[in-house]
DNA sequence: ACCTGAACACCGTTCAAGT
DNA sequence: ACCTGAACACCGTTCAAGT
């Protein structure tokens, strides 16, 4: 499946030259770099400036602040996320098998890219709450799901409920799954939170029904 | 119901004395205090030790560090909602009910307790994946959901499938709409996350059966 | 035992100055 | 435009010293 780690190479400055040339999206790939291998917490702008050879003060030509930085790591997975849910509906002719794979591609998601999904979901929410652009690529990600439920129903295999609802239903399952699967609450093993996926899917399923 | 929140009246040392006299404690409920006002990032031991009237190096004689300060926050967070999960099944005789009244005891607690809940599940988990009583305590809280399905397989109401994962299922669900509705992904509504619970509650006993 | 103040090595952020 | 170094107001943590 498609992940965002395919460009991370380490896209240090070359000693000597003067500006950096793609500094913007380095500083985000390098964030995202570091909170994957030592948590959100362990992010240091000074940090990431080193990791990339550039001065401490670098980062602020293009970001307001560290939140801003956050945000926009945020958003990138906002935006991957859709399109990772959207991908999900062209694999199968099925509507049934559809809500599955969406289902399977979120779990999958979430784990291949913790660092972006622990900055979505993560303590950092509680900072920018008014965000609308941040809101609004949250809310288009929701929205492939809500869509998903909606053909569903005109398809007469979900029931007639309020398709909002049943889809925050389904929402709250797959990221409580991913995040007991972050966190290790599934025990050590990484790919703990597909297989609870798989296992839950029919139960998920049949409570639609 | 009942919370955690009862004594958090503000425990200053009075001026002059020397001891504080319940100092460990007054540190966890301050840290509490800080968190549910301003976010687990916001907590500093500098902070939590000015609010007390005391030093900041005080903290040191009773936490090796600010983790094991957050590690006593999400114990105590997890034995409280151990206690809350069993006392929501003394209400109804109802095997039925008793799940419904946990699953929306769950909710309330996450949603009432949110310094403590965001400490259970949050960031901070990152840093302390084998800290043996903390996981130890979460497993017990997690027992009593397991205890509950096993209670109603027993009576024949839910499906004879493993129960960890029919109580996997539900945690994730439970947790999942906890987490929404904390981080306002629901809407600015408090209440919001206990109203969700309430429509899901219904799929959820269905996707048992 | 419990508390204190000074000290150390870090942070994020600002700002005048350089190219 | 983009980058730098010094500076400021913070952190967590340690430690010798006080009661």
């Amino acid at each position: 499946m498609w992940t965002m780690s395919t460009p991370r190479t380490a896209a240090r400055k070359t000693r000597g030259t003067y500006h950096h040339g793609h500094l913007r999206q380095a500083l985000v790939d390098e964030a995202v770099r570091t909170i994957g291998r030592s948590g959100v917490d362990a992010l240091t702008l000074r940090g990431v400036g080193a990791a990339l050879g550039v001065s401490r003060t670098a980062l602020y030509r293009h970001f307001a602040d560290k939140d801003a930085l956050l945000a926009v790591v945020a958003r990138e997975g906002f935006v991957a996320l859709k399109a990772t849910l959207d991908a999900a509906r062209t694999r199968c002719a099925d509507l049934d098998g559809q809500l599955t794979d969406m289902g399977t591609a979120y779990v999958r998601f979430a784990l291949d890219n913790q660092a972006h999904y622990l900055v979505m979901f993560g303590s950092f929410l509680e900072r920018c709450q008014d965000a609308p652009e941040l809101m609004a690529d949250a809310t288009a990600a929701f929205q492939a799901l809500v869509a998903m439920i909606v053909d569903l129903q005109q398809a007469g295999r979900v029931r007639a409920d309020d398709p909002l609802l049943l889809s925050r239903f389904v929402w709250a399952s797959v990221h409580g799954i991913a995040l007991l699967a972050i966190n290790g609450q599934l025990g050590p093993d990484r790919s703990a939170g597909v297989a609870l996926y798989a296992a839950c899917a029919p139960r998920i399923r049949a409570a639609l029904e």
